[in-house]
This record gives structure tokens, sequence and C-alpha cells, in this order.
DNA sequence: ATAGTTCCTGTAGTTACTACAGGATCAAGA
DNA sequence: TCTTGATCCTGTAGTAACTACAGGAACTAT
């Protein structure tokens, strides 16, 4: 018979890291807090890692790097999990997500005219007191200040 | 001569958290470290604050509703102290942070075309697998995982 | 055998606040 | 004057989502 013997968990959590792009300290951190199922050990205490883990790690981290919360992350691991009925939820999380990132880009954008402007102001730089600072400060646009 | 006593110190941190629309507790915390003066303090400890703190925190809470770090809104209010030569530094820091915000508009603007265009294929509610799932547990795009 | 790397636990730091706990003080009404 | 309720005080701990040590133990390669 060929040889490989089966050790289910094969890799070091330094490997893991590589493999999933999450450093070390965070994969520990995940197995804390419960985000990833707990390690196999060695007798030297050592953590040993399977395929389950990386495959639950890079689910984790292209849903962090979509912007999820650990909350909205440990649910759609649940409902990836689960069978019935989950897809209806998993669609109604992400878009509720999608709300939210719409929002911010609303903001940013509101936010991003605003200080565009008010930076082209100072271009020439011969202006006798900086436009942003006194946007800062509160010309226009609000309750009298004393 | 007209009464008036000029107390330098007029407003409670009460009176003050109102008209600046900062929590009491945000306030203290300013003052601890050091973003706004220390405040007067009355025998009891009670603090009193004046129109320059009112105008330092409205100044905070603008550059803070700008998305302004606290480091950068510190080097903004030495920068608004000061005299010599700051327009372009001031310029300097918004111009950095605008280069930051569009960046976030563009990252989460390819999130969203991303999210939306999975979850929109989930709309039918038919799909034997969920979509989203599929994209979190890495169909395609990237390095092979076991 | 030894040197260098990786691993372990546990704690503390990060950002920018927010939320108590447990008292002290103030302002207004009876 | 007394009392009640609101406000104030300090100090600590909690939030999200990690990151960074410190001080050892264990593995790997020479």
């Amino acid at each position: 018979m060929p040889i490989t013997i089966a050790r289910l968990g094969q890799w070091t959590i330094g490997e893991l890291s590589k493999a999933s792009q999450i450093h070390v300290e965070t994969i520990r951190y995940f197995e804390k807090i419960g985000l990833i199922p707990k390690a196999q050990r060695l007798n030297s205490g050592h953590r040993r890692f399977g395929p389950d883990h990386l495959g639950r790690l890079n689910f984790i981290r292209r849903a962090r790097d979509m912007g999820f919360s650990q909350g909205e992350i440990r649910a759609l691991i649940g409902l990836s999990d689960g069978e019935a009925g989950s897809c209806a939820e998993v669609k109604a999380i992400a878009d509720a997500h999608l709300r939210v990132i719409r929002q911010k880009i609303e903001g940013l954008g509101r936010l991003e005219r605003l200080l565009s402007q008010t930076s082209a102001k100072c271009s020439r730089g011969r202006t006798p007191a900086c436009p942003i600072i006194a946007v800062l400060s509160g010309g226009e646009g609000e309750a009298g200040v004393p």
C-alpha cells in the first residue's frame, strides 16, 4: 500500500496562516471566540489544522473583505452549514449589509464633494485665512455659536 | 458701572453638551486626552466652561463629522491656533484625508456591485445553492483551496 | 548538541468613544 | 430648612476586531 498516513490535522498554525492570508494571532483569536472550530492538539500543545479549517478561514476572510461584521459572519456561517430555508435569510443579511454600504457611499460622497470644494479654494495658497479651517470653525449654516 | 460679573466659565458640562451636541462623557474624555483645554473648577469640583471650549468642541465635531481622525483633528487644531505657513499644511492633511475617502468610496463601490449582483441572482428564491454563500465559499478567481 | 525558528498562553494596547458604579453636589419646591 | 430629583464627580470596564508583546516551551535543521 502507498503510505501517507491520514493525519486529520495536517497544518501548523503558521502554514494555515500563509494559506489563508490570516495572521497567526488572528487565527488563535478566531478559535478563542468560536468563529472557527477548535484545532486538534499535539501532545506538546501545538495546534494542527485540516482542510475544513482552511475553508472556514477563507470564507471568513472573503466575508470580512466584503465588510461583513463578525456577527454577520457568524450568522452566515451558521446559515451556510444549515440547510433549510437559509437562502432567504442569507439574502436578508446581504441586503441589509448592502443598504449600509450604500449609505456609507452616499455619506462619503457628500463628504468628498465638500472637502474637495473646500480644499480647492485653498489651492492658490494666497488666501489670508485658510478656508478649511474656516469651514471647521463653523462659518455657515449652523445655529449661532457665541 | 453695569454689573455682569465676568465669570470666565459660564456653562456646566451638561449645558455645553447640549450646545455642542457632544456627549457629557465625551467632553470629559476630550479634556482627559487634552483635545480641549482643561475646564475651570468650582470648589465643589464641578467643571465650568466658556465660549472657547464651545468653539473648540464645535470645531472637533465638524472635523469628526468629516471623518478626520483624532490625530488629524489634533493637528488641525494646532494649525488653526498657529499662524505661519499653516494653510499649506492644513491643505496637505485635508488632501491626504480626501485620498483616503476616495479610496473608501471606490472600494465600497466595487463591493456594492459585487454584492448586489450576487444578491440579485438569489432573488428567484429557487436556486438549489445560495449564490452568496457560494461566492464566500470561494468559487472563482482565487488560488485553489485544497 | 545547538541554534534558530515557530509555537504556546496570557495580558495589554489600539481607536474613539460609551456605559456603568458609587458617591457628592446643586437647584427648586414645600 | 429640608428634601427630592437632577446633575455632577472619579474611576473602571466594555465595545469591535483585532494586533503586539512578554516569557517560555517545542520543533527543525545542521
